[in-house]
DNA sequence: TTAAACTTTCAATTATTTCTGAAAGTTTTT
DNA sequence: AAAAACTTTCAGAAATAATTGAAAGTTTAA
């Protein structure tokens, strides 16, 4: 496959991912495409390769900022900003861990906590805290086997997989 | 805090993470509904206690049956159809874990094996084909770990936090 | 076979999310 | 201090997704 349409369908591909994991379009697409570039990128230039406006642009840009995925770079002499992307892929996924850890799963431990010890009389009481108690165990461990993941260096994954397969 | 605040408050939080992880808002308030209900409820339960359509209650039990989380009952004697949930956590989220792998990660491992080795000269296609090359490595990998949970015992995940532990 | 009980479908509506583009804001240069 | 180069904001427009509700479809009972 051509260099171009290869590069095109794979920043098409991240796009729908993302989108099914509740993560925007064009913010997925410009994460691809600057982890496909060597060299750092314009606002103009990511605007022009994947047809989309300055302020879809910039907004996105900087929840990616936010998410610690995309890095500002200053080119000396420049008075444009450039932007790029962790090349690393297991950096890039302990980051996005991280986040989604600290946005999804931490408020709903402090929900299920909240929760966990209803009143009132009736199996059906009984039964919701029972629940509640079995949600909560399950999402510390998976908690804090993120915790193990984002600390993790890269041989962590295949340590595991090593443990697991003997 | 009272039984039926509670359990409000739990059906509500469910749908709110269901929604950032791209799962439709309903879908996710039923799944929660039914896990915490000892006993299987009918259309028109689900339409009161959610306040939503009998189409949106329709539409979305039968988008949880295909992915395995509800079952239809048969109450002896009754016409109408009654649903229940899985009560076992980790069977539910191995059952997830399960239908996202199939409908996400193998359609991105599809389209990388596809574009991984673009032609064209150039350190940047080079580099392209370096990175995709990572990526699917890095994907293979989730792939299996996904499969090893998928066909795990209760007990893979806390023998696997012993073993990282020690 | 007709009616009643129940389920499914789907066009139209409503809600939510995303995107645009122009104006306002900021920083640097002249 | 004015202009130029660049970034940010945000109200409205467009696109997408979810929901309703009534009609059509199906199954069981009378």
């Amino acid at each position: 496959m051509e260099f171009e349409t290869a590069k095109a369908k794979f920043i098409q591909a991240w796009g729908t991912l993302g989108s099914s994991w509740g993560i925007n379009r064009t913010m997925s697409q410009i994460h691809a495409l600057l982890i496909i570039n060597t060299d750092p990128l314009t606002t103009e230039e990511i605007m022009a390769e994947l047809k989309v406006s300055r302020g879809n642009v910039n907004m996105n840009i900087r929840a990616l900022m936010e998410w610690g995925l995309v890095n500002k770079e200053l080119v000396p002499g420049e008075r444009k900003e450039y932007f790029s992307a962790g090349k690393d892929i297991w950096q890039v996924a302990r980051q996005i861990a991280k986040e989604r850890k600290r946005r999804e799963v931490e408020p709903i431990l402090d929900v299920i906590s909240q929760v966990k010890n209803a009143e009132g009389d009736g199996k059906e009481v009984e039964e919701f805290n029972r629940m509640m108690q079995e949600i909560e165990d399950f999402t510390s461990k998976a908690d804090t086997t993120l915790d193990k993941f984002i600390k993790s260096d890269e041989n962590w994954f295949y340590k595991t997989l090593l443990t697991l397969m003997k």
